[in-house]
Formats: C-alpha cells, sequence, structure tokens
DNA sequence: CTCGTAGTACGAAGATTGTCAAACCATGCT
DNA sequence: AGCATGGTTTGACAATCTTCGTACTACGAG
C-alpha cells in the first residue's frame, strides 16, 4: 500500500480558526483538572502525543470527551497518524488572540514556559 | 447608634486567603459571559461599584449568585458599605498567585491594562 | 416607627457537564 | 483475511450550574 510518509487520511476534525477563538471558550476548556492536565503535558514537551500516552484517570470515551472540547474551544490541534490520534497546543494561534494568557496558565500549572 | 464613619459589620463574607486560591476556580469563574463583563466592570475603573450598579441583564438573585462565585474563588473582595455591597478585584493578590493571568484576560476583553 | 432600597436565602426548573460501559469503526500488522 | 490496537459514538446517569420568583433581612432616611 503506497504510504507517502504522511498522516492517513481518517475523518476529518474540526478546528475553529484563530480568529473565532472565544475567550470564554478557552477559559471553560481549561477549567477542568483532566484537561489542565492534558494542556501542561503537552506544554511540557510532550508535544504531538497519541492520547493514549497520557495516562488519565478517566475512560477512553471520557478521554475522547476532554480533548474534543479543548479542540473545539481552540486549544488544541489535532491530527490522525495511522490509528492514533495527535495533539499539539496551538501556541503560536492563542498567543495572537490572547497574549500572555497560556503563559500564565502554564506558570500556574508549574510548568516551566 | 454610634457610627464611626466605617462600614457597617452586616453579616462576615467568605473571603479564600490569596494562598487558597486555585487556578481551576478562578478559570472557572471568569468562565462565564456575566461574571466575566463584572470583573471587566471592575477593572474599567468602577472599583468599589455597589453590585446594583453594574446593571447586569440578569435578575437580583442571580446576580447575588455570580458575585458570590467570584468572591469564593478569590477573585473579588466584598464588604459591606450601608445597604449596599462593594466589590472589587483582588489585583494584587491574584497577580501573587497567578502572575499576568488577569492581566491576559483584561486585555483579551478589550480592557486597558 | 415606617417605608424604601439593596441584597440574601430558598426552593425549583431546565440546561450543561463529567463520567462510564458497550458497541462500533479505522488502521496497521501478520 | 483476520486480529489487535487506538479512538469514536451512543445512550445513560448523576452532579453541577444558571436562572428565576418569592419571601425574607438589614440598613438608612424621613
Amino acid at each position: 500500500m503506497p504510504h507517502t510518509g504522511r498522516t492517513s487520511p481518517g475523518r476529518q476534525l474540526e478546528h475553529p480558526e484563530a480568529a473565532q477563538i472565544r475567550l470564554e471558550s478557552v477559559l471553560s476548556a481549561l477549567a477542568d483538572p483532566v484537561r489542565l492536565r492534558i494542556v501542561s503535558d503537552l506544554a511540557r514537551g510532550h508535544e504531538d502525543m497519541a492520547c493514549i500516552s497520557f495516562e488519565l484517570p478517566v475512560s477512553k470515551s471520557t478521554s475522547t470527551h476532554h480533548f474534543r472540547v479543548l479542540r473545539e474551544a481552540g486549544v488544541i490541534r489535532q491530527y490522525y497518524e495511522g490509528t492514533s490520534r495527535m495533539s499539539r497546543l496551538r501556541s503560536e494561534e492563542l498567543e495572537e488572540c490572547f497574549p500572555g494568557l497560556m503563559e500564565a496558565v502554564l506558570r500556574a500549572q508549574g510548568v516551566q514556559v
């Protein structure tokens, strides 16, 4: 099977554009311990991690739910890589929309920024 | 009744100490349009405003609820002044706990910081 | 003392949220 | 083809949240 060395198509994932990211949604997304931990882990150099490698204290479906909330709020970007789904922080875009916000949140979480 | 020129005792209002303020609670408190607006109004120079002068698009009881959420999260400090209740941002303490957080949120709300 | 004003307390209704299990789908490997 | 793995979907449930109206309390003014 031809594999161009790129990501498989998979299903399309909805992402808001940078301009559509709303502060309220971002704050809401970050106001949960599980999601705050996901974000911290991503910021702690674990960019492009598969969902499974987060070892969250919740079930698979709950995990899916939290990643979706983060994605739809515009906090992370996700893409398929084979059978797993990778996530990364949308740092630059968030910095553009809400300068200093993520940095403040991450620092409050004890993440080296 | 002797009136020393100070605030009336009123009922005691619960406020978390600076060290007890949790990031998650603050984010949660800010993740609501009504409360975000209260905070913005307070930051926009309307320090020490009585609840009533906010002209919020909700009923009195709902208003009380939102102010309490903000107070219990440690975002605002409230005290009685006669029959009305004054509120002010706990800016310094928040800056101590989560440097840059409020500033980022307020700027995202278009408030001059 | 009486009245008006500012706010609180107490349900209650309705929406949203976090959680799970079970069934399902997609990809990659053998 | 068949299977294992990683993730999704659906439906359910309990907890929490936002909202309201009504009844109540506290203070100040007349």
